[in-house]
DNA sequence: TTTGCACTGTTATAAATTTAACAACCATAA
DNA sequence: TTATGGTTGTTAAATTTATAACAGTGCAAA
């Protein structure tokens, strides 16, 4: 009759709205704000207040009844349910303008989310570092992984080499694989795959614009 | 009672797919094969054949009982369907990592959309080609998307600057944006917004897999 | 022929997700 | 004190999406 203590069947799109959450929390709270509302969050992110408040009760929080939601206490629980304790280490495959732009974008930012390892065939990338992340062969890649307990992997390399490489980081037990190439891959059932395919998005897009003209 | 000539109702999911059905079948196609299973697809989507010939029903094509669907008759009906007979012109704003990786993937693929322009602040970018794409300043950017009949604005720029870069874009008459900074957007209803985040996929990839240790 | 099989196309059902409806609460103002 | 209004938390309904079930078809083998 107790609450839930684990949140293993919280929706898919929850838990991405959580993280959304929080980034926006995180904003509202370096701007000295203490309290939010559900429709506060709401607007920000283009959904119902209906949305926000569903999503709270669905991790157990509570906010204060004409005062919202206590921003500080929603940020560590958000991360209390999506962060892992001890932190989880990525490596991004393919150090090309995408695998960059993703270092860029993540460097410094989530401390229980670390990029640790970049991984390409090209000499000249291979020993530099980029916004901090050292650029290792792929060749090394099985070592790295397991040195230095990378459990996430980020495909960006050409879409022609994207089944190689998923084969190599599977082998070298890697548990999460978010792949951002074109190309779609197979990974055996224990490795979380999320494929994301910007051609896709861009062409739903064209679709949509097309479709209001007519 | 005939069937429907517009394919403004259709799921969104099946539009995405929609899409990558034609990827993959331009693969399959210069691989020399003419005809193609639903499972097939399936397989290669990671989705079910069901689902495969679902969207195929939706749009109206039929396959041909024991052989397949027509790779060639299918890329050209896709086609007709989510792109614009005329074409879709597409500028970037923000031409960092992120930016040049998009024309990297772009460029020379699909005809039918275009990324006819760059924009950035940055004057060492001003004035060059990246993967033949020219990058204009952005106090050019309202002159530029009328000139060129722009439609589409991909923002990639940092997240401080995505609201101002979404003015600028909406007041110029875009039609829609893609929004590939973590700050979300705010739009008028008639121009269509795609959001992505790729701090949240990462997010929601270490959330599962932190969940299946536990 | 006839039977079985491997497909397609479609309708029916289920699952996931969003939205609506509304009771409960309490600060504030009349 | 009593009403008003704004907000939360929760259950119910609607919508969207995916899956299952199955009839129909025609090739291939017996």
């Amino acid at each position: 009759m107790t609450k839930q203590l684990t949140f293993k069947n919280l929706p898919h799109k929850t838990i991405e709205r959580l993280s959304q959450y929080r980034r926006a929390l995180l904003l509202c709270l370096s701007n000295g704000k203490t309290h939010i509302f559900s429709h506060e969050i709401a607007k920000i992110q283009h959904i119902t207040s209906v949305q926000v408040r569903r999503d709270l009760m669905l991790i157990g929080y509570s906010g204060t009844l004409r005062k919202g939601y206590n921003i500080e206490e929603l940020i560590n629980l958000i991360g209390n349910i999506i962060d892992s304790e001890e932190g989880i280490n990525v490596a991004i495959v393919g150090m090309g303008n995408l695998g960059r732009a993703l270092i860029n974008y993540f460097t410094g930012k989530r401390h229980k989310l670390e990029i640790v390892a970049g991984f390409d065939t090209n000499p000249d990338k291979i020993g530099n570092r980029f916004s901090g992340v050292e650029c290792y062969s792929i060749t090394e890649l099985n070592k790295i992984i397991k040195q230095k307990d990378i459990k996430v992997g980020i495909i960006t390399v050409p879409a022609d080499q994207t089944t190689e490489t998923a084969k190599t980081l599977v082998k070298a037990g890697i548990k999460g694989i978010l792949n951002y190439t074109p190309k779609p891959i197979d990974v055996p059932d224990d490795v979380y795959l999320e494929e994301y395919d910007m051609i896709t998005t861009l062409e739903k897009v064209a679709f949509y614009v097309k479709m209001s003209d007519e």
